[in-house]
RNA sequence: GACCCGGUAGCUCAGUUGGAUAGAGCAGCGGACUUCUAAUCCGCAGGUCGGUGGUUCGAGUCCACCCCGGGUUGCCA
């Protein structure tokens, strides 16, 4: 309640009034911002030049006026004027160490709404008889960050991993597998996920038909041996795809034999997928994956809905839905030419679940940016159909949050040498053991089994941040040695900032006996002092902007400058050798507010907070 | 072709609703550890904000056109 920014604005805004009664503008704004120069003071009033040209005045005369009916002497200095009209706003050392005290309850200033909203994230996106790798690291890690953020701001939060274990594709590793397992090849018992992966693909190759190499073969009549070759290669493969199909309506009819392999695969596949999203500290679990496969009896129905409706129409032989009138020329096609569903129709049915079943205000995907006409269509498509309308009778927010590719030291996306996705799995290992070898040279004191654990902590929020920290929408370079730097805007930078303010508070208690005191006020004196304490102001500001962005980035942003802040503080403002008992319990609370904005500000990101390292 | 996203220091990136002298880190140069974790801090140097025009008291930010890079584009997901 004491924010000096909501004072401020509140005590602008009636010196605006009283300045200019009934000719101010009823949208009228102060327009106060933290200053970003110290040197002009700690905040300012940035709305005197635009009002001025509205009422054809002169910005510094009416900048003027509202400096004598403003009333903020028992928070601030004297307010000044500079430049053009700029209003700089001073706090008082009593003021700033009040608005610090009024956040230091459990909330750290973050308003909860209590629930009264709910958003649904989609988040991680695996396939069956697929590794994760960095697409589903960056679709994992920003849509648990996003999760975690609405979380924080009091919504309620569902997280939704939208499973690929359903179409044409999955039926031919399933009957792959099945054949294998009738045949004694495959023991179903303790099949991995590298086994199916590989199966995947070499099904996927068998019911690729070579037609083209057929054709060419034929055409410059390259001999009946290449020709008789390929041949067999189109029938088998035709073959291979009949049977493929066959399987789909096996498993759609719900056979029990097709039935169990492919629940087999499902369970290897989500296994890695939790054993990876746990590792990583992100909350997905069985609990928040709706697999495709979950809708499957839900598509006929969309599509004859919207049919009946005239929401979507038959053009060329398949089903689409036109959305000319939301600027969008590509119709949206929801049942193909052959009476297949695409996953647009899914998408569709998922859209309606989220917001009809679950309650959804807010439908925000962390997806692939290569997807963003895709959404376009379908959240207009859905639109289009009522889908996306609440129980209220308004339409949800359906949000693409979407995110570029992660791209290797040569600029293209991230691959082996080979051409293959890396696996997600084994980047966490790499990060993790060059974390660990840190730590041995950094701080050799610890135990082997701290080692690990800070290692683990150390390499994980590494990896998260490096993604994290970045505009999402834009690709960037994957570099274990950047990640891992322990300068510049980085994890690690981060728990070690953390890592100090504890170790203070544990020598504070430990050593001399001194508790955190709320009964002393913030010291807040000195230049770095000043600093850190308007900077942990910005927290619940923050906070609030990433959510309503859907940019954690701007989180990561704000924690860089806090901790660069307290380092700051940390070098030049003693705490436990302060020259006096009053600067150094003041000290001692700045440090204590410090480490737990920055503990629930890592936390709120999903990274992995330190005591030590 | 059309549409979407990028282009800011040598490199990697921030830049809030249009605000004062465009900020960090790395790399480069120079300092600070008998000290609360130096995994750090302080200083110096480094810019035609892709280009041109426009809007205005004020543009990296808004508008128009153009250049470069990437992506998407009716029956894969």
């Amino acid at each position: 309640m004491s924010d000096p920014v909501v004072i401020l604005s509140e005590r602008l805004l009636e010196a605006m009034r009283a300045a200019l009664g009934d000719a101010l503008p009823p949208d009228a704004d102060p327009l106060l911002a933290p200053s970003r120069n110290p040197e002009f003071g700690d905040f300012q009033a940035n709305a005197a030049m635009g009002l001025a040209k509205r009422l054809g005045e002169k910005p510094r005369d009416l900048a003027q006026r509202i400096v004598d009916n403003l009333r903020i002497h028992d928070i601030a200095e004297e307010p000044t004027i500079a430049g053009p009209g700029f209003i700089n706003i001073r706090l008082k050392p009593s003021a700033l160490s009040a608005a610090l005290g009024a956040m230091s309850d459990a909330s750290l200033g973050v308003e909860s709404i209590g629930g009264a909203r709910t958003a649904v994230v989609d988040v991680c996106g695996v396939n069956l008889a697929k590794q994760m790798h960095v697409g589903h690291l960056r679709a994992s890690v920003i849509g648990d960050a996003l999760a975690r953020i609405y979380e924080r701001l009091g919504w309620k939060v569902f997280r939704q991993n939208h499973f690929g274990d359903w179409g044409l594709p999955i039926a031919m590793v399933t009957d792959a597998v099945k054949r294998g397992a009738e045949r004694g090849e495959i023991n179903l018992d303790n099949i991995t996920l590298n086994d199916l992966e590989r199966m995947y693909r070499r099904a996927q190759a068998e019911c690729a038909a070579d037609t083209r190499g057929l054709e060419a073969v034929r055409k410059y009549g390259l001999g009946p041996k290449a020709e008789a070759e390929l041949e067999a290669q189109v029938q088998g493969a035709q073959e291979q795809m009949e049977r493929s199909k066959a399987a789909l309506i096996a498993l759609q009819r719900g056979d029990p034999e097709f039935v169990s392999v492919w629940e087999k695969l499902c369970e290897v596949t989500l296994g890695a997928c939790f054993d990876i999203c746990r590792r990583l500290h992100t909350r997905i679990t069985d609990a928040s994956t709706a697999g495709e496969s979950t809708y499957r009896d839900e598509l006929a129905g969309v599509v004859e809905d919207l049919l009946a409706r005239g929401v979507a129409e038959v053009s060329e032989g398949a089903v689409v839905v036109r959305l000319d009138e939301f600027g969008i020329k590509e119709p949206c096609l929801i049942r193909k030419r052959d009476g297949g569903f695409l996953y647009a129709t899914t998408d569709m049915a998922a859209v309606r679940r989220r917001v009809q079943q679950l309650g959804g205000d807010r439908l925000i995907y962390a997806v692939d940016a290569r997807q963003s006409l895709h959404f376009k269509q379908v959240f207009a498509a859905a639109t289009k159909a009522g889908y996306a309308r609440t129980k209220s009778g308004d339409n949800a927010e359906l949000l693409h949050a979407a995110f570029g590719t992660v791209l290797g030291e040569d600029n293209r996306p991230f691959k082996t040498r080979s051409g293959d996705n890396v696996k997600l799995s084994d980047l966490l290992d790499e990060a993790v053991s060059r974390a660990e070898a840190a730590v041995a040279e950094k701080n050799p004191d610890l135990s082997a089994d701290e080692r690990r654990t800070v290692a683990e902590a150390v390499g994980i929020s590494a990896i998260k941040y490096a993604d994290l920290s970045s505009d999402r929408i834009k690709d960037y370079v994957f570099s274990f040695d950047r990640m891992l730097a322990f300068e510049g805007n980085t994890g690690p930078y981060l728990l070690y900032a953390l890592v100090r303010v504890k170790s203070i508070l544990r020598k504070a208690q430990d050593e001399l006996g001194i508790c955190v005191s709320e009964a002393v006020g913030f010291s807040v004196n000195e230049a770095q002092e000043k600093a850190l304490a308007l900077e942990l102001l910005k927290y619940a500001g923050m906070v609030r902007s990433a959510g309503d962005a859907c940019e954690p980035h701007r989180l990561c942003g704000y924690l860089y400058s806090l901790a660069t802040a307290f380092s700051s503080f940390f070098e030049n403002c003693p705490v436990l050798r302060a020259p006096d008992e009053a600067t150094r319990d003041g000290r001692l609370r700045l440090a204590a507010l410090t480490g737990r904005v920055l503990e629930d500000g890592l936390t709120t990101l999903g990274l992995v907070p330190l005591e030590r390292m």
